[in-house]
DNA sequence: GCTGTCC
DNA sequence: GGACAGCAACGCCGT
DNA sequence: ACGGCG
C-alpha cells in the first residue's frame, strides 16, 4: 500500500504533576521546564504545567501548521494578566538545534526568526512564556508565497452571534464562486476563515483576493461591517480584516491556546457548526484534546491544493458586478 | 523568562 | 544561592 | 516626525 503519513496520536503527559522544575529530553533535545505550578490562567486554575502538557498532547496536530514557518513570539511570562511583549529576533538565544530564518529590519540589523519544526521547538518556545502560536502564512522555502489567505472577522463590541452571521455571509460568497474555505474560532472574540492558496501567489495577490471578498460581503451586510483600518472610522462596526495578508503578519494558528480567561483554544470548525448558539468558550484547554480524538484534524485542507485565483476573481466579477 | 553579574 | 538589571516587534499609512 | 493599528 502507499506510504502515508502516520496518523496523529496523543501521547501520555510529558511532565509529572509534582516537581516545580523538570528537565526532559524531547526527541533527544534537552529542555528545562521551570515554575510549573505558576497559574497562567488564574481564574481557571490552569498552570504553566497544564500548558506544556496540552501542547505536548496536541503536537501531532499542530506541527503541520508550524513546520518551516517563521514564528512571531508573543510572550506572557507572568501569565495572561502579566506584562506581555512581542519578540521576533532569537539570534544567539535559541538552542543550537533550533532552526532559524535570517531577516533584517529597515535599519539593516541582521536578525533571526525562530522557525517551527518539531515538538522540541514548540515546547522551547512555550518555555519563554509563549502561550499562543503565531506562524507566518508562508514557509521559509518560499517566504513570499502564502499557503493560505485569511479573512479575519474582528467584532469589536459586537456579540459573537453577529460574527457568526458575518462568517456565514463570507461562506456563502465563497461557495458561490466555488472557493473552499475553512473556519475556526480565534479563541479571543472573532472567527478566522482560511482559503487555501497553495503557495502559488504572493501576499499582494492574496490580500487583493481577500479585499475583493470582504468588499462583496460588506455590500451585503453594510449595516454592521466595515473595511476601515482606523477604528474611529468604523463607527462601532465589525472589522472585516483583509490586511493581515501581508509578509510577516500573523494571527494565532489552529489549536493555539489563547491568553484569555477561560483558557480558550483557536478551534477549527465544520461549517455546519457555525450557527447561532456557537460560543467562543465552547473550546478550551479542558476539552480540545477530546474533540481532536473524536474529529481528528479537520483543517488540513488549508495546506492542500490552492485555488485558481484567475478563475475565482472572474466568477466574482461575473456574479457581483 | 533567561542570562549574566555581583555579593 | 539570591538579588539585581537588562532585555525581549515591525511596517504601513493617516495626520 | 509621530501615533494607531493588528
Ligand atoms: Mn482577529
Ligand atoms: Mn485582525
Amino acid at each position: 500500500s502507499a506510504i502515508r503519513p502516520p496518523k496523529p496520536t496523543i501521547p501520555k503527559t510529558l511532565l509529572n504533576p509534582n516537581d516545580e522544575s523538570q528537565v526532559r529530553k524531547v526527541e533527544g533535545k534537552e529542555i528545562k521546564f521551570n515554575n510549573l505550578s505558576k497559574l497562567y490562567w488564574p481564574e481557571d486554575k490552569v498552570t504553566k504545567r497544564d500548558m506544556f502538557n496540552y501542547y505536548y498532547a496536541v503536537a501531532d496536530f499542530i506541527l503541520p501548521y508550524l513546520k518551516d514557518r517563521p514564528l512571531s513570539l508573543n510572550r506572557f511570562p507572568g501569565g495572561i494578566h502579566g506584562q506581555s511583549f512581542y519578540q521576533k529576533d532569537v539570534k544567539g538565544k535559541a538552542p543550537d538545534w533550533a532552526k532559524t530564518f535570517p531577516y533584517s529590519t529597515s535599519d539593516g540589523e541582521p536578525k533571526e526568526y525562530l522557525v517551527g519544526d518539531d515538538v522540541a521547538t514548540l515546547l522551547w518556545m512555550n518555555t519563554l512564556g509563549c502561550i499562543e502560536i503565531n506562524p507566518w502564512f508562508s514557509r521559509v522555502s518560499s517566504p513570499d508565497n502564502p499557503d493560505y489567505c485569511v479573512i479575519d472577522l474582528d467584532p469589536d463590541k459586537h456579540h459573537f452571534d453577529k460574527v457568526i452571521e458575518a462568517a456565514l455571509v463570507v461562506k456563502k460568497v465563497l461557495d458561490s464562486i466555488d472557493v473552499p474555505s475553512f473556519p475556526k474560532t480565534s479563541g479571543s472574540t472573532g472567527i478566522h476563515i482560511y482559503i487555501p492558496m497553495g503557495g502559488k501567489y504572493d501576499y499582494d495577490q492574496s490580500q487583493l483576493f481577500a479585499r475583493i471578498i470582504v468588499g462583496i460581503v460588506n455590500k451585503i451586510i453594510p449595516k454592521f461591517t466595515s473595511l476601515e483600518r482606523m477604528i474611529s472610522a468604523r463607527g462601532g462596526k465589525m472589522y472585516l480584516d483583509f490586511l493581515q495578508n501581508r509578509p510577516g503578519a500573523t494571527i494565532a494558528g489552529p489549536y493555539s491556546l489563547r491568553p484569555k480567561p477561560g483558557a480558550t483554544v483557536s478551534m477549527p470548525l465544520e461549517w455546519d457548526e457555525v450557527k447561532p448558539g456557537l460560543k467562543m468558550k465552547d473550546f478550551t484547554i479542558f476539552n480540545a484534546i477530546e474533540r481532536l480524538k473524536v474529529k481528528g484534524d479537520i483543517f488540513r485542507g488549508v495546506l492542500g491544493k490552492g485555488i485558481d485565483l484567475e478563475t475565482a476573481i472572474l466568477k466574482a466579477k461575473e456574479l457581483y458586478p
